[in-house]
DNA sequence: GTCTATAGTGCGATAGAC
DNA sequence: GTCTATCGCACTATAGAC
């Protein structure tokens, strides 16, 4: 018997996610979910710096895709090149199985603000990663900054078609429909 | 003499940034903010949702002309077009009067998470009034989404350079050269 | 205005793993 | 013995309810 069962911060995630979708939010206290793992609220915060991240735990793979794929291009690809191969890793993460779970979780963060913002800033974090990386190629202010914004809202736009009622393409086609409408846009 | 100076948040704003620029904002207590200017804890809450909050009044005006511009161009105009007149519209708002203030607001913002989650927040806010406003002339998705959110891209963008150390160039002229450089690199 | 719940922090104690 | 996950307790500030 082990003192500590493994997956920590998966099981509170898993138990948040339970607990915010039938409660709601704002109705569930970190320390509600911490007791319906079998620890206290000290240990949450332990593993959270607050009680949004909780539902924001594991999204390191998705980050890291994206970045892995931008810098696979070749050194002097177009930045728009650069962003395009980043999309194209970052849909990877998102296969077809996970959009149930992807669905259920959106509509958590959809009805909060608060968790709104957590996203949002979370998103611009990712882009700002990017922007290193171009601004590392050699691509200047503001075409580095533009690039992968541009980048981050093609994803943003993108996902939330994916996980749209009734949607079923794949986010790989989603994503080169929505960036094929920014190319037209922008004439 | 009158019962209750006017203007109470306008006076406890400028209390805030004051406080915050100088101690910090975590370090800073919403009761010590109303202190400053002889009011009670209970009425800061009064005026603003949350200590966040304090920050953020007064950009209705900003908002209302940038969506005041969108609103002036004509009904068959492109959405590009749109998002032009928005952003010529809420650069009235940033004359350079207002620059060293919007600097020392910005200095404020940058230097606390929460601050630029609700900054990150109410940009994205913005963008939905405008993506509303083009579906209502008859804009498609994602199109109307990419648009609005391209416009508040270019602001942000626009507005960082703008109050940037050295930067003497109007907001106007600014937002000019990345419109550009927008346009150069999506092609 | 007062009262209260919750978020979040700091620090020390505990106890299993190594 | 060290390391690390957890717990327990005291405490402050936010924010909402009454």
């Amino acid at each position: 018997m082990v003192r500590w069962e493994p997956g920590t911060p998966e099981r509170l995630q898993a138990a948040a996610l339970e607990l915010f979708a039938t409660r709601g939010y704002e109705q569930t206290t970190a320390a509600e979910i911490a007791q319906s793992v079998g620890l206290t609220e000290r240990t949450f915060f332990r593993h959270f710096a607050d009680k949004r991240e909780v539902l924001f735990h594991g999204q390191q793979l998705f980050v890291a895709g994206f970045l892995e794929g931008a810098r696979a291009t070749p050194g002097d690809a177009a930045p728009l090149e650069v962003v395009r191969a980043a999309l194209g890793s970052a849909a990877g993460f998102f296969g077809d199985e996970r959009r149930p779970h992807s669905r259920r979780r959106q509509t958590v963060i959809d009805a909060n603000p608060a968790l709104q913002e957590r996203e949002l800033h979370k998103m611009v974090g990712l882009a700002d990663a990017l922007r290193d990386l171009l601004r590392e190629r050699g691509v200047a202010e503001p075409a580095a900054t533009l690039a992968a914004r541009v980048g981050t809202l093609v994803f943003e736009v993108s996902f939330a078609t994916w996980i749209a009622e009734g949607e079923e393409r794949s986010i790989d086609t989603i994503q080169a429909v929505v960036f094929a409408e920014l190319v037209a846009l922008v004439q």
